[in-house]
DNA sequence: AATTCGGGGCT
DNA sequence: AGCCCAGAATT
């Protein structure tokens, strides 16, 4: 055992985290939590995993589930691709694998929506294999750690910060390791103002010795957000309302939405319905409300959505699948975060 | 190598 | 407003 991982290991002793999955050796439920854990807090994800394993105890039951309510389950939790690969991972589980999740990281990282990382996590904790993982924590960890200054979301920098992760693993214990430092990073090792008084590896830290710890990671700038400006018509039949799956390569694919005019910029009603979009759904004459405009914020995009509402009288022509629901129906589909907000403010159908 | 994919919490 | 979160896939 190398000094880091003796340091590391008695400071974990003492401070670890108690979550659902830790010390599961489970593949399946080891892959679970790792995915619903990508880029999400385990404050957001815990009860996501709770509710998954509790309704799919077993892979078999998660492919036996219908996409439509795998993304149900899912709803709310952000970057939907997840969702899809995850079932469609398990169908290849059950189906070509006869339920075995494979034990090497080419084989893992075949599947859909496995990559390094979830390859590396699920050999180290279901298998106990000596695979070191490298999540935001370990890149923010070590680059202080060694003061690696190279931007850590470059290809180069990710790489020099996974050839020093598997120098330092544990490999006799590499699910305890591998835990205890992502439990370190998120309670010691912190983004902002870490506590390096009681950090047990201040005397070898790079840049606490440098004081470097608030410039590292270093990290090379991403974009600012672009605006899109969604318009939505909500349209209503007596007590059903018509709703349809976004299906093109974008955001929210697969979740469910209203008929929708995305314009450039902001554009008054009468602007949308001289569209050419608009037009071909041959709606005839609608009278249509403004019903709301509900802004959301991501990482990179601000969207602001505009909902209509009308009573119409005869079929739109859109292409793709719809379904007319009433109230109670709809519960059955997910919607994206900023549609279910316009659902829950009023009455509006 | 750069961009995209959500949503929420924190500063 | 900007950053970050147990990343992966696409271009």
């Amino acid at each position: 055992m190398s000094s880091f991982s003796k340091t590391l290991l008695q400071w974990y002793r003492l401070n670890k985290r108690n979550m659902p999955w830790v010390g599961e050796t489970d593949p399946y439920k080891v892959w679970l939590s790792e995915v619903i854990l990508q880029q999400t807090r385990v404050e957001q994800g815990t009860a996501y995993y709770l509710d998954f394993i509790k309704h799919y105890p077993t892979v078999q039951h998660l492919a036996k589930a219908s996409a439509n309510e795998v993304m149900k389950r899912w709803e709310g939790l952000g970057y939907y691709s997840r969702a899809r690969n995850m079932h469609a991972t398990a169908n290849v589980i059950t189906q070509q694998l006869k339920g075995v999740f494979p034990d090497t990281p080419e084989g893992l990282q075949s599947l859909k929506g496995i990559g390094k990382y979830t390859a590396n996590a699920i050999l180290a904790y279901a298998y106990h294999k000596p695979y070191a993982v490298t999540d935001g924590n370990v890149l923010r960890i070590l680059s202080r750690y060694q003061g690696i200054t190279i931007p850590v979301n470059t290809p180069a920098g990710k790489k020099m910060v996974e050839a020093l992760a598997d120098r330092l693993l544990d490999k006799q214990l590499p699910h305890t390791y591998n835990q205890a430092l992502m439990d370190f990073g998120s309670l010691v090792c912190t983004p902002r103002n870490p506590d390096c008084g009681n950090c047990p590896f201040r005397r070898s830290c790079y840049a606490f010795n440098h004081e470097m710890t608030a410039i590292l990671p270093q990290k090379e700038k991403k974009r600012a957000a672009k605006t899109r400006y969604f318009n939505f018509f909500v349209m209503k039949s007596g007590n059903k309302v018509l709703i349809m799956p976004r299906h093109a390569a974008d955001i929210w694919k697969a979740l469910w939405q209203f008929p929708l005019i995305e314009t450039a910029e902001e554009a008054t009603l009468q602007d949308i319905q001289r569209s050419n979009v608009y037009k071909d759904w041959k709606l005839g004459k609608v009278q249509w409300e403004e019903a709301g405009t509900f802004k959301q914020q991501l990482t990179h995009r601000r969207l602001i959505c505009r909902f209509f509402t009308g009573e119409i009288k005869t079929t739109p022509e859109i292409d793709g699948m719809q379904e007319l629901v009433n109230r109670k129906e709809m519960e059955r589909f997910a919607f994206p975060g900023v549609i279910r907000d316009f659902m829950k403010g009023k009455l509006y159908f």
